[in-house]
DNA sequence: CCCCTAGTTTGCAACGTTGCAATGCCACGT
DNA sequence: ACGTGGCATTGCAACGTTGCAAACTAGGGG
């Protein structure tokens, strides 16, 4: 049996709420009482129920990180700076998966509020910001993500739409002109491949180039395999694509490996770009171009975002934009670059 | 203000502890009142208040998952494991990250203790099982990676010995016989990456084969840049190595990077091995032939100790292991294979 | 010598839930 | 009509903590 205050109390000679300041509040537990009663904290080594403490606080000091699927490198990452983030504000973090599933997503937010905690950084496949903001109440959400108009949820994100834009330039600048958009999940509400989408589209129109459909890859997910199956489809259209956007790193690595079992030299005949800014993509052969979302800033910016809701549980749902940049390398090099050169 | 027991007792007319009989054993409760309890519980949203329950059950659902970095593909995958096995017991799983420093180790782990989980899965870089053993009582904790010795705790594995061993082997069938052992720690307590050294010298032992020290790399992490600094570093030996046995697939993906910067073909000029079946590692070109733990059997292996440790707390120490095996990929295939071919 | 103040310490109640054991109710058998 | 047994429901207390406000102590001024 874990000690407890009234042992400790009894140890130290005082009474139980004393023991309790000297936890909570040692400023205001005279010199000589707080060392004895640290000592007897300490040879008991209580450590306080966090049960108990929730109970009477109102407060778990637990958040949920509720993702598709913690494996992928991006929501890994992603969650090691959240875990980080957490832990400097004396948080911890729950995860659960949705894998992207409707049904698993509200359930998950359902279950997640009610699960004693503070709040909720949520990242949908399948749910809109408004499905979302109509279950009410309980512990503040923060999404990540871009969603269409703005609810009573915050959301946070990079500009995906810029992004892609820049990503596709890039592409058009060192001369690619059939340009192939790899990523679309059609049987998700995926606003975020959509702003992706967008901002390809956008580059394309600035550039005069006609947006070839049979270029739009569905896929299913947005694993290594996913890419590996949209390039080998791309083979076999009557013209090869000269170049990728791809909207993951996986996606862009999966498509280069079917590259090589093609035949196809990256970046010569074909020029990848992916998204996401993995490690494996910065090690890889050649390495990959990709965007690059600032994930410390991220993590630190929903967490603040969630802190502030947690304050005042009225405020208006937000709209913040997460700094990103192109990252370029082999995978699909600056416009007149030399062939060959490390990783950036 | 979220509903609570005495809201849904009002409203349907019946007692507190009514209520709590049909959320937890609504057997016991008449079919009427059952109904009428549970139309009040979905009209107000009614969901248990996890701490008051996790403070009188004395038991909160809640395990934790300490590990050094959550952004590691090996732990990442590993954590999908734990999630989705954890679920299926109606468990939540705490993430914490410890770097694998021994400070951090310890803190969390004693933190942990108090911080109200059912049990601790622990994947220690720095503290030993004796260590651990001595920190005694509260939560039971079932370690990852092999010990030494057999403490008071559990630790479920790979034979990571005889898992170099195959690797190393494989290696030497095809011919390799200056292989490098990339992944020492030594400025870590890391009983598994010793433990695959003796692997890797049982097979050199076996094949008559000396074993070089200045083959043995060390590395500060096990990243992709690591990788890369330990192939460098062997690169300017007199003699190259033919082959390199990587603890991790990160650091052979690393080194194989650097391989193509140094102009070295793999695996004609150098095989590679790696460990832990990453997802990048099957996608990677050429593909990486590596070490699989069997991780949904782990992550299985791992819950089911726990659980019976939370029903007996005195069970001595176990040591668990789970199957691997060897996957023959592209960065050094079979003995006799013909060059090509696709991913395993 | 007493009162007041500031500085410490304390008791009580409550957070929402569930274990325990008691009570109430009804139908059945005698 | 009455006792009996079984099912359904209930009240009380307790899990460990902290908010609140009261109580106590000592020191200084009147």
């Amino acid at each position: 049996m874990p000690a407890n205050l009234k042992d400790v109390a009894i140890r130290a000679g005082v009474s139980v709420r004393t023991v309790s300041n000297v936890v909570n509040t040692p400023e205001v537990v005279a010199v000589g009482t707080r060392e004895r009663v640290q000592a007897a904290i300490e040879e008991l080594g209580y450590r306080p129920n966090v049960a108990a403490r929730a109970l009477r606080r109102g407060r778990s000091e637990v958040i949920g990180l509720v993702v598709p699927e913690i494996d992928s490198p991006y929501f890994a990452e992603l969650a090691a700076h959240v875990v980080r983030a957490a832990e400097a504000r004396g948080w911890t973090v729950h995860i659960e998966q949705t894998d992207g599933s409707g049904p698993r997503e509200r359930q998950l937010l359902d279950g997640a509020r009610g699960q004693g905690v503070d709040g909720v950084i949520f990242s949908p496949w399948s749910m809109t910001a408004d499905e979302i903001s109509r279950r009410s109440a309980a512990p503040p959400v923060v999404m990540l993500g871009e969603q269409p108009g703005v609810g009573t949820v915050d959301h946070v994100a990079v500009d995906n739409r810029l992004a892609a834009d820049t990503a596709t330039r890039h592409l058009l600048a060192s001369g690619r002109r059939r340009i192939a958009a790899v990523g679309l999940q059609p049987h998700l509400r995926n606003e975020t491949a959509r702003q992706r989408l967008a901002g390809y589209r956008d580059a394309l129109a600035e550039a005069g180039v006609p947006d070839d459909e049979r270029l739009h890859v569905a896929v299913e997910r947005l694993h290594h395999e996913d890419g590996v199956g949209a390039m080998q489809r791309l083979a076999q259209l009557d013209e090869l694509p000269d170049a990728l956007f791809c909207f993951t790193d996986q996606l862009a690595l999966g498509a280069l490996r079917a590259c090589a079992d093609l035949g196809l030299r990256v970046p010569e005949d074909v020029a990848l770009v992916g998204f996401d800014d993995i490690e494996a993509g910065r090690y890889a052969v050649p390495s990959i171009t990709t965007v690059a979302p600032d994930k410390p800033r991220l993590a630190e910016l929903v967490l603040t975002c969630l802190e502030e809701r947690m304050r005042d549980h009225e405020l208006p749902g937000r709209d913040l934009v997460v700094p990103h940049r192109l990252l370029v390398r082999e995978s699909a090099p600056a416009p007149g670059a030399a062939p060959g050169g490390a990783a950036g």
